[in-house]
DNA sequence: CGCCGGAAGAGCACTGAGTGCCATACGGGA
DNA sequence: TCCCGTATGGCACTCAGTGCTCTTCCGGCG
């Protein structure tokens, strides 16, 4: 019900990764049943493994705790993430290459929309699992925030920039994901995700420092005139240091 | 040791809000101690009211739950910043007053820096409390989201634009707030954090079209003009399509 | 002075999540 | 057939969190 894994047999090991147990995807189905029907909360671990017919111990062999049943795959999502931004070229641009990070993410919750949309009514009810998505969602940022960490630094205010971007990208992907949750999975998300990830590249000036000249990409002009009368005086200095800053030479 | 109160008298009631039992004040304590001491995990709950002196009971009546009590101030704290943004005059920018009471924020971690620090080095290794205070964060966000949405309601992408500024915002706070709380709370957070909203107010072009003509600030003319050659096409026309649709008529 | 009523706390029993440990069943290889 | 590693089931236990009741304290009032 939840996952890609296409009846694995039992015992059979794939030779890259491990083979998903049909347990697994017992546990989740029956979850998502009682969750449903009664509700998160007046659902017991009990109830779960009594439905999926197994023992109460092999549910937290499978699911760390009873939240992460409601999320199984983002372990594999994260992952993918990961991997994905560890296997970039050092050419590209470090903003457009976390935008195209998370569109792995939004892949996740498009391959199965039903599923995604019933998780995300659970999710809007349930404050602890609106807590635990957070936490979810946090390790995806954590990774963008890194990755461009790592590609910015250097840079003047490369660790802010860092932080800001990966937070703005997240942001804009929830923006569009929810919307799209909303609306009970009709509609075209990425197209939707693109025009909110254009809105945050347009609103941080990309412009990296090609490591690799002669590559397909030319660096972006960015001119920003910031021009302000009446405000708070330090408000201004601020604001044309952090413009200054941002990439010294380009302004 | 935890909060601002100054020896409220027992039974004393202030006439704006509930004077903080002394209670309250002493499970802070305790708990923070057995905390330090041994770690927050290996705490229970009976160990910190063990060492205070009261029942069981009395913990959870202050406390919703054992999270709650490393985060003692948060809720008043949010309180302030719904508050301040509500009160807030429509003539002013509307960034830029989120901007301020992301500094009520801050604030609440400055008046008591060994307490934030502590803190800070307990939730840096528990990933228990890493969660909660994600949820804490995430109650900060929602209510500078809300506002912005208020503020920015018939703008094109009026609730994309204030989910990421928002987050933004949030995310330029951490990252001061973080680097402060990591150096043991020396160093100037206030510079480091103006700086910090500089950069983030600076990248989202802010101008609020003024409701009351002649007030002190005057819209800021903003010029982004974004070039590049050889990504991937669909990426360009959208960051145009973004960077027109900012604010129709500006650039 | 004694009574009363509400608020704050203590005590207790209970549910349910999560864990450690051990027994058992299955399946492949020697 | 035996052996061994793995997957599972079955306890028993700790601990967070909750509902309920009883007590205590305190201020007001006849």
């Amino acid at each position: 019900m939840s996952s890609s894994s296409a009846a694995p047999r039992r015992g059979e090991k794939t030779e890259t990764a491990a083979a998903k147990p049909p347990m697994r995807d017992a546990l989740v189905a029956a979850a998502f049943q009682l969750f449903l029907e009664r509700g998160y909360e007046q659902t017991t671990v009990d109830d779960i493994v009594a439905l999926a017919g197994v023992g109460r111990r092999s549910f937290f062999r499978y699911f760390p705790s009873k939240e992460d049943v409601v999320f199984p795959d983002h372990e594999r999502s994260l992952a993918d993430v990961t991997e994905f931004l560890a296997a970039g070229d050092d050419a590209d641009d470090p903003v457009l290459r976390v935008c195209e990070a998370v569109r792995l993410v939004l892949r996740m919750y498009t391959e199965n929309p039903t599923f995604s949309v019933q998780r995300y009514r659970l999710t809007k009810k349930v404050p602890g699992l609106r807590a635990y998505e957070l936490s979810v969602v946090w390790r995806y940022e954590r990774a963008f925030a890194e990755y461009l960490r790592r590609r910015l630094a250097g840079r003047r205010d490369g660790s802010l920039q860092a932080d800001v971007v990966a937070a703005a990208v997240a942001a804009a992907h929830n923006n569009a994901l929810r919307s799209w949750l909303r609306s009970d999975g009709k509609g075209d998300v990425g197209t939707e995700m693109d025009h909110a990830l254009g809105y945050v590249h347009a609103a941080f000036s990309p412009s990296p420092a090609p490591a690799d000249p002669g590559n397909a990409e030319e660096p972006e002009d960015v001119v920003v005139l910031v021009s302000r009368r009446g405000a708070p005086l330090w408000r201004v200095v601020q604001e044309i240091e952090a413009t200054l800053g941002r990439d010294p030479g380009q302004v």
